[in-house]
RNA sequence: GCUCGAGUGGCGGAAUUGGUAGACGCGCUGGAUUCAAAAUCCAGUUUUUUCGGAAGUGUGGGUUCGAUUCCCACCUCGAGUACCA
């Protein structure tokens, strides 16, 4: 009874008089979750007559913060395609998972004891919670886990898998390390061509043959896709962890911003290197966004040169040492007055003469301790040190001194440069400071003042045979001469380095690895999973192992193919399993490919279904991923395609970046010390007027600001829900906020007080998250889903704005208002022919809404069906014939509403696979054009003309016109353009 | 530094094979309805104006009958990358 008081005082005397039922989204969008639920409405099946469409969204890491209204944006985006295009009759697989292998819920543990596992279940319900009350259409009988075994088995297979292969450059792909060995047996490697470690010695048959069985794995580890070597890595400290080059931002780890140093250890790395090529060719073929294949471009890193060798000469007794250097500019080789070696180079310290080891050592000591980050933010200042060494120039024989200097990296190409001062900055500054040579090889040029880096137009002088060649004839001339004489040769180098594939934590995929012997063997995929063992302690050790150096059940029995307890290892039939797991990257490689078949057990999927879905079609998810997952995908699946695992080199046709939806954060400026508030505006004049503050104590932080009294204001974040629409702060909600805000004092002004606004990322600790429950439950889904893709286009960075939600909000209600529902539920509509102008209206929809989804510009569909709601109210239109297609065209981007109405049309099965209404250009057919007619280019006065009128009647109509003759003013004018169907322009 | 992207009302944004700049929405102003509020509906809302108009899409130039759209130079902001030899 209270309940039904409650909803007549909530309607208005007019609609209780019309009796019409309001739209009330909370019953709605309930009710048709549980029926698409109950009925598994949105299932895939991997056996259809209709074509196939499969629609990914980057999966998401269930973090313990839930979801704000900032994550679902591609999730909307892509259900209203995947949607889209089961109206357009495809049969379409638009899954769901989570990526929950991840570091959060270890430290979590750490912290807690709470088993990773634990917290990752209780994450993933909150989510799964979330994301349903969005009304998505995924299918989540296919949902996977990365930290489920069931799933990571597969990625320990494919780790096996790639482990047992290597990589061919003359076929260009990847085949079983089997076709190696049997190359081995029969020539050696002379005639082997494949990317393998540096110190990989050349070996006959003989030599094969003869070597032990660990010799044998020692060495084709030097060749496998995935191996084991001691490794430069960056080292975090903080996580006990290495980390990978994506994973450092601005030389501290992207979580938590902890420092990183250089550290040398026994990891796994995968040889990512030997895609570089492909992985840069194929992205040509991707419908992917250019900044996407930019970066990915630039991070490949490919460049043309040359190798060339330099044999030192020490106080004139010939070594046989040499020293290879990398160069783009090989035709610039007469122009070389000294070398340079990265200090870290083993090299430096056998060619040091005994003069100036002490110098040399105490220079690489300095550069040790520099970390990455102090070397690379001081660029500026040059240092290095002689090794008392020269080296002899291949062409003219001439001592070259040899230095070692921190502007030379280690790790690319080989770690040392020949110096040519006159065409490179560095080298010309490096000269200058240690007063060496700069000989100048370019014909008219001066460098009196710096290196000359132009390689287009520039003639080369006083290079002997190079001499008068332009830059390309001499590049080609001295590489075929440096080959001639066996000193050099022509190499392409990239910057991409393979990637370090261990890490030392616990909630990751175990490695399907046990070490015999020292050398890593795989274990059979039949044996897989190698499930996580359960640890006390998720810290390293206290010697330094990792987190899994804590399982006590952690060793191999190779005869009963079981993990057992470690005090039984004995090293001949039972043995250490790897300690370490894989990195976060491993399970989302692949991942794509599960879904096609999210439940087999034996294989990660049939060769059936991988071959009927071949690929996404549409990938949506932040363009963070660049060098990350969207590399590392990339090589996995190249990686599965030559070995015949998957029928597709790239997973990915089409890739969209969604942009980050901002918050915007609430400030109020506070006196310190004191519970008092002051106006923005008065804090923003004490920011522009610096001056008014005492000089000692102008800027304390970036947050604290003096006034002209010397006091000390702050602005402070608060919660947005404490500030309304007009940025006003509800000042009772503020001090119970926070119990030290409970006296607050404002400084008001017109009795209000207004924050200040920023827009930043949206975050915790700025309290400017805003939760999609919340607006669910306020709006409902359909809104929220309008609304966030109404905010702007979908790959635009944007800020939220609570308050505007009302738009799309009373916009579904004028759309429910149509239907004329009465109080029993009842649609009143008419079976009657509709307008000619309805009919218009609706067909321009149909084409644009169609046009823009095509487009993925999903911001001006929502115009348009406001647009077209407000001209059929306008209208009156009541016709099925109208409002039946209109549902269809809605339905995608507001699903619950347009079920809700359709079923009142009286249809009993769901509006989500109904055929997509169809164009009809004739229904836009227009007899009349309101032509703009212009007078210099600009649009004066509008005029109504038929469009079957001539070029000439057109004219003469516009020039018979009072206004135009107003307009000319007794001038006549110099030219009348008359574009038919368009503009009239009068040039005066 | 290099590479890429973007600059349009108070705000989010719309319009590009060059052809009516500011669609749609928020906010704001006024009005209707109401005892009142919410909700709803109507009108207005780039700037300026002597109410005839005039100017206007980061700045300066160019091409064109006509430029937010194309070209050149510059400025600002954002992203990526950073001694890559």
């Amino acid at each position: 009874m209270h309940y039904f008081c409650f909803r007549i005082n909530g309607e208005t005397n007019k609609q209780i008089h019309d009796k019409k039922m309001k739209y009330f989204h909370n019953d709605i969008e309930k009710k048709w979750q549980k029926i698409w639920a109950d009925n598994q409405t949105f299932k895939a099946s991997n056996n259809s007559e209709k074509p196939k469409y499969y629609v990914l969204d980057m999966f998401p890491y269930p973090s313990g913060a839930g979801l704000h209204v900032g994550h679902p944006l591609g999730y909307i985006a892509s259900d209203i395609y995947a949607r889209y295009k089961r109206h357009k009759g495809f049969n379409v697989l638009h899954p769901q998972g989570y990526d929950s292998f991840g570091l959060p819920a270890e430290q979590y543990a750490i912290q807690t004891g709470q088993h990773p596992a634990k917290t990752t279940e209780a994450n993933i319900k909150t989510y799964r919670k979330q994301l349903d009350r969005i009304g998505f259409s995924f299918d989540w009988s296919r949902e996977l886990r990365t930290s489920n075994a069931d799933f990571y088995k597969h990625t320990q297979w494919i780790f096996t898998e790639l482990f047992n292969s290597y990589y061919c450059n003359i076929d260009n792909k990847a085949f079983p390390i089997t076709e190696l060995v049997t190359e081995l047996e029969k020539n050696g490697n002379a005639k082997v061509n494949s990317p393998c470690d540096e110190d990989t010695p050349q070996i006959s048959a003989n030599d094969w043959n003869n070597f032990s069985d660990k010799e044998k794995q020692e060495f084709l580890l030097k060749y496998r896709m995935t191996y084991l070597s001691e490794t430069t890595v960056n080292w975090c400290a903080e996580l006990g962890t290495v980390l990978a080059n994506d994973e450092i931002v601005n030389g501290v780890s992207e979580r938590g911003g902890h420092a990183v140093i250089q550290k040398k250890m026994m990891q796994w790395s995968m040889r990512i290197s030997a895609y570089a090529q492909r992985l840069l060719d194929d992205l040509q073929g991707l419908d992917w966004p250019q900044p996407i294949k930019d970066i990915q471009t630039n991070w490949i890193g490919r460049s043309q040169g040359a190798m060339v060798s330099f044999n030192v000469i020490a106080k004139k007794e010939r070594l046989k040492q040499s020293v290879s250097v990398f160069t783009t500019r090989p035709d610039t080789i007469f122009g070389v007055s000294f070398m340079t070696l990265a200090p870290e180079l083993d090299l430096v310290k056998e060619i040091t003469t005994p003069e100036q080891k002490e110098a040399v050592e105490a220079y690489i000591k300095a550069t040790a301790k520099r970390s990455a980050r102090d070397r690379e933010s001081d660029v500026k200042n040059i240092s290095g040190c002689f090794t008392g060494a020269y080296a002899e120039h291949p062409f003219t024989k001439e001592p070259i001194p040899i230095y070692i200097g921190d502007y030379v990296l280690a790790g690319y190409g080989t770690g040392a440069v020949m110096a040519v001062p006159c065409g490179d900055q560095r080298d010309y500054d490096f000269a200058k400071h240690f007063d060496l040579p700069i000989p100048n090889i370019f014909k008219d040029v001066d460098i009196s003042e710096n290196a000359h880096e132009d390689k287009g137009n520039t003639i080369i002088d006083n290079s002997d045979f190079l001499t008068d060649l332009p830059y390309k004839k001499a590049f080609k001339t001295v590489i075929y001469e440096m080959e001639k004489n066996g000193f050099g040769y022509k190499k392409i180098n990239y910057r991409l380095r393979d990637a370090v594939f261990s890490r030392q934590r616990y909630w990751g995929e175990p490695f399907p690895v046990y070490y015999k012997d020292g050398m890593p063997q795989m274990i059979a995929k039949e044996h897989l999973p190698i499930r996580l063992p359960e640890v006390e302690n998720y810290l390293p050790t206290s010697d330094g192992k990792p987190p899994l150096g804590n399982a006590s059940v952690w060793a191999w029995d190779c005869e009963t193919a079981a993990v057992v307890s470690n005090d039984k290892i004995n090293n001949t039939t039972i043995f250490p399993l790897e300690l370490n797991t894989m990195p976060g990257w491993a399970g989302s490689s692949w991942y794509f490919n599960r879904y096609m078949d999210a439940h087999n057990t034996e294989e990660f999927a049939s060769q059936e279904a991988l071959n009927y879905w071949q690929d996404v079609d549409l990938y949506i998810g932040g363009s963070e991923h660049a060098t990350g997952h969207l590399l590392y995908s990339r090589f996995w699946q190249k990686f599965l395609f030559d070995l015949g695992y998957v029928p597709k080199k790239e997973f990915a046709k089409k890739l969209i970046n969604q942009g980050m939806i901002l918050g915007e954060s609430a400030f109020v400026y506070r006196l310190v010390y004191t519970n008092q508030f002051i106006s923005k505006n008065r804090f923003k004049n004490l920011l522009n007027n610096k001056n008014l503050l005492p000089k000692e104590e102008k800027l304390i932080s970036k947050n604290w600001n003096n006034d002209e009294k010397g006091l000390i204001y702050q602005s402070i974040h608060i919660d947005v829900s404490l500030v309304n629409n007009s940025n006003e702060l509800d000042i009772e909600a503020f001090k119970n906020w926070r119990k030290e805000y409970k006296d607050a004092e404002f400084i008001l002004e017109d009795d209000k007080y207004i924050v200040g606004i920023e827009v930043e990322k949206m975050s915790k600790s700025k309290y400017n998250v805003v939760n999609p429950d919340l607006i669910c439950e306020e709006y409902g889904a359909d809104s929220l889903r309008l609304f966030e893709m109404f905010l702007g286009p979908l790959e635009q960075s944007k800020p939220w704005k609570t308050a505007g939600i009302s738009g799309v909000y009373s916009f579904l209600k004028k759309l429910w208002k149509l239907y004329q529902i009465d109080e029993s539920g009842v649609a009143h509509i008419s079976e009657e022919k509709p307008s000619k102008e309805s009919l218009k209206t609706l067909h321009k929809t149909i084409k644009k809404v169609e046009e823009d989804i095509e487009k993925f510009s999903f911001n001006t569909s929502v115009s348009t069906f406001m647009i077209a709601v407000n001209e059929l109210t306008q209208q009156k239109c009541n016709h099925r014939e109208i409002l039946e297609p209109l549902l269809v065209l809605l339905s995608p981007y507001a699903p619950h509403i347009t079920e809700e109405l359709w079923s009142k049309l009286g249809h009993k099965t769901s509006i989500s696979t109904v055929a997509y209404p169809v164009f009809d250009a004739s229904h836009l057919i227009e007899s009349n054009k309101t032509y703009p007619i212009s007078f210099n280019g600009k649009m004066r006065f509008t005029l109504d003309l038929s469009l079957d009128l001539s070029k000439e009647d057109i004219e003469k109509a516009v020039m018979a016109d009072e206004r135009t003759i107003k307009q000319l003013d007794g001038k006549t004018p110099k030219k009348v353009i008359v574009v038919p169907g368009k503009i009239v322009n009068i040039v005066g």
